[in-house]
RNA sequence: GGUGGAGUCGCGUAGUGGCCGAGCGCGCACGCCUCGAAAGCGUGUGACGGUGCAAGCCGUCCGUGGGUUCAAAUCCCACCUCCACCGCCA
């Protein structure tokens, strides 16, 4: 949710960021109309109930004689309360429906428009200039007999996979070595449920535009999660978290469950687009001012990671309109696919500045010592995507595979993956 | 899954319809005392919303949501969470 005092004072601001992410600017005065009549509902509940109040405790001490009237009229006052009450609770839901949908206030500098209106901000490392016919992820993983797609799709379904021998140790190396790297930075290593309340979906903001992605268990009531960003940022919900040594990092391991409902027919081989996953999620609580510095931090730190495994990669701004409705500002790392002669999305990184904590009502202490929504961002630091894009770079003519220097400690040492 | 108990201001507790505008203890903050500290003494102690330049004023909040009543922490209903025991179980 955004700043509604925000809102008032400036709403050219907001109406500015609705048209950069293409969506209707006139959204703003709706949600201005809905919050004034709410104030106005509130104004009215009160004057009410503080007659009502002062009447009640005169009619314990009223005379005999005095009584029946003023029962009469506290019993009319009461009806009154509770149609004020009633008028007031559908003001307050008609605000908080008008709030939820309305995106963050885009950060200035995003460029606007919609998908392909990023920015490349810069290319990093040298694509593969291959003098043999290179090999895709699905046959080097079938040759290194590290990826099965097919058994598994007879064992769960399309879009399922086994990762066997080097393939698990390939898994478990890149998950281990992101979490290394975020605990040498001060990250907190966490591992999550993956399985959450209704409460918590809907708190952290995705049953909303990504509602049909989600798997939910209806005999339970509880969703799986498609990143650990969900149960990590509703980890200090209703809470005032300390800030005063600097940002929470956390650094959340979990498994990933996303439907893929209305991608048929994309990235139908092999393990890019999935139903299951792993990732390593960096996510951070820091004060709103310090928001824009750290989010600069976790995209270096999604570099550096990418540097390690020596991946060729670059580096997107992503525009307003393909923003997620949380985020005011994107920055994405695509790997080159050599098999696909493009950058895949491997790391994505997000400042939703205050607001997904309001949502949540994750507050810290300010300066004051006054509660105020903190600051939420979030950054991929490594997923079983990025299997796909190290397999196909570092592929051999063999048909073997280099693994870089810094990720051998991860994979008991070996310096290539040969087929087993 | 079954049975029983419990959820009150940071923590511990008191509170069975109006004197609760929530008491007490601890903690915390400030002050006094002290060379300094402890102890002691005194004062203060939340959140959210509305209104106001501000001091302030008004309203809401006793797990959550409904209900009864002129009036609810207190009575009724539903739900949630925690604890104990029983059953089942990796």
């Amino acid at each position: 949710m955004i700043d509604l005092r925000a809102l008032r004072t400036d709403p050219d601001a907001f109406r500015e960021s609705q048209r950069s992410r293409g969506e209707d600017p006139a959204a703003v005065d709706a949600l201005l109309a809905a919050d004034s009549s709410r104030r106005a509902a509130v104004t009215e509940g009160d004057s009410l109930r503080a007659e009502q109040k002062t009447i009640s405790a005169q009619v314990r001490t009223a005379s005999a004689e005095e009584r029946p009237a003023m029962l009469a009229r506290a019993k009319e006052l009461s009806a009154e309360v509770k149609a004020a009450e009633a008028a007031q609770t559908e003001a307050e839901a008609a605000l908080r429906a008008a709030h939820l949908l309305f995106p963050n206030l885009v950060e200035v500098g995003a460029p606007p428009g919609g998908e392909q209106d990023f920015v490349t901000l810069r290319e990093v490392g040298r694509t593969p200039a291959f003098e043999f016919d290179p090999l895709d992820h699905v046959e080097l993983g079938e040759r290194l007999r590290a990826i099965d797609t097919a058994r598994g799709a007879k064992v769960s379904g399309a879009r399922f996979y086994f990762l066997t021998g080097v393939g698990a140790l390939l898994e478990l190396g890149l998950l281990n070595m992101a979490i290394a790297q975020a605990v040498s930075y001060g990250f907190i290593p966490v591992i999550t449920p993956v399985l959450v309340t209704p409460k918590t979906m809907e708190g952290t903001g995705f049953l909303g535009a990504h509602a049909s992605e989600v798997y939910r268990l209806e005999a339970d009531d509880l969703f799986l999660v498609g990143t650990s960003e969900v149960p990590l940022a509703a980890y200090h919900a209703d809470e005032v978290v300390d800030l005063s040594e600097g940002p929470l990092r956390y650094a959340g391991w979990s498994s990933c469950f996303r439907r893929e409902a209305g991608s048929y027919g994309k990235d139908t081989r092999g393990i890019v687009r999935v139903h299951q996953f792993n990732k390593v999620e960096m996510f951070v609580y820091a004060e709103p001012s310090a928001a824009h510095d750290e989010h600069l931090r976790l995209l270096a730190w999604e570099e550096e990671m990418l540097a390690k495994v020596e991946l060729p990669y670059r580096v997107i701004d992503v525009a307003a309109g393909d923003l997620g409705t949380s985020a005011a500002r994107k920055y994405d790392c695509e790997a080159w696919v050599p098999t696909q002669q493009t950058y895949r999305e491997v790391t994505s990184t997000s400042n939703c500045t205050t607001y997904q904590a309001r949502r949540l009502n994750v507050r810290y202490r300010d300066a004051d010592g006054k509660p105020q929504p903190v600051a939420t961002l979030n950054g991929t630091l490594a997923t079983t995507r990025w299997i796909v894009a190290l397999l196909e770079n570092h592929q051999q003519p063999d048909g073997s595979v280099h693994v870089p220097a810094a990720l051998r400690p991860f994979v008991g040492g070996r310096e290539v993956l040969t087929p087993a």
